[in-house]
DNA sequence: TGATATATTGCGACTCAGTCTCAATATAAG
DNA sequence: CTTATATTGAGACTGAGTCGCAATATATCA
């Protein structure tokens, strides 16, 4: 499988993109996040590497990796869109806790085949899934029960 | 069942709260629109009646709305935060296709065996959840295979 | 009914996320 | 090295949504 870089490289080469210095630190340090961040973390996460960094480039950054395919728009808690990595990271269920806002990920093998069974009784073609629960994780369903 | 408009009295009067003229127009029309909406779609429609009707008042109305647990936030198609009924309306699927922008809704029943198993298995107790598929509907894969 | 307390409303100022414009700069190709 | 084109930063701008406050409506109780 490709790295992100040899794929955003890629991508940006067949749009007649560059691959700048700009480009490069921000995709270096989307890829050290394992977590789901927002335009304004990875922003001031820059920021404290260097002052050399606007915050219009680093939305247009964050639009050019989703259309990569290395970054989606993922569950949104805040008024902040929130993205999180699609490469090499296969789709996921979120199960966010209301209480202490916890994101767990499970995978989807278990409603897969029903949606799959839904989604050919209804002749629609998926491309995405986007599934949230929300609800107590076990630490706070434990604390609510005493 | 209750209906909606008892349902949000109970609400306001638990809370302290009045059921006034303003109120019962902006209920009124919310429970005649049957599709999603947002905001500023439910203030034109209000703006047609009266001219008598604050921006404010309707976002805090609709914020009532989902206290009361008549009104919930839905998918969202654009910037603006979109809301669906949700009282007597079981929850349900949402497939949106990525070409027309059609919203079809069938309900959990195929996948719920699975997501219930899952959740078990991660000791996490399911308050809501919100299934959304985005790809094409049976019109727009027609068009595609030509 | 009238007086009082409390909730509601409209207005407009404000906040905040995200976009856009544009001049200055960086990059790639020849 | 020259030229054409893409990129960047700065800050103005937009649009959704919130907030504070004075004026108004509503409910309670004497």
């Amino acid at each position: 499988m490709k790295d992100h870089e040899e794929v955003f490289v890629e991508f940006l080469q067949g749009r007649g993109l560059k691959y700048t210095r700009t480009r490069m630190m921000i995709l270096d340090i989307v890829f050290s996040l394992h977590e789901h961040f927002d335009a304004e973390q990875l922003y001031d996460l820059i920021r404290q590497r260097t002052r050399e960094m606007s915050r219009a480039t680093v939305y247009r950054t964050i639009q050019l990796l989703c259309e990569a395919g290395l970054l989606q728009q993922s569950v949104r808690f805040s008024a902040r869109e929130t993205y999180e990595h699609i490469y090499g990271h296969p789709k996921h269920i979120h199960w966010v806790c209301s209480k202490c806002d916890a994101v767990i990920e499970t995978d989807l093998a278990e409603v897969l085949p029903g949606l799959n069974r839904e989604a050919k009784r209804i002749c629609f073609r998926v491309e995405d899934t986007k599934f949230t629960i929300v609800g107590l994780c076990w630490k706070c369903k434990d604390i609510e029960n005493g």
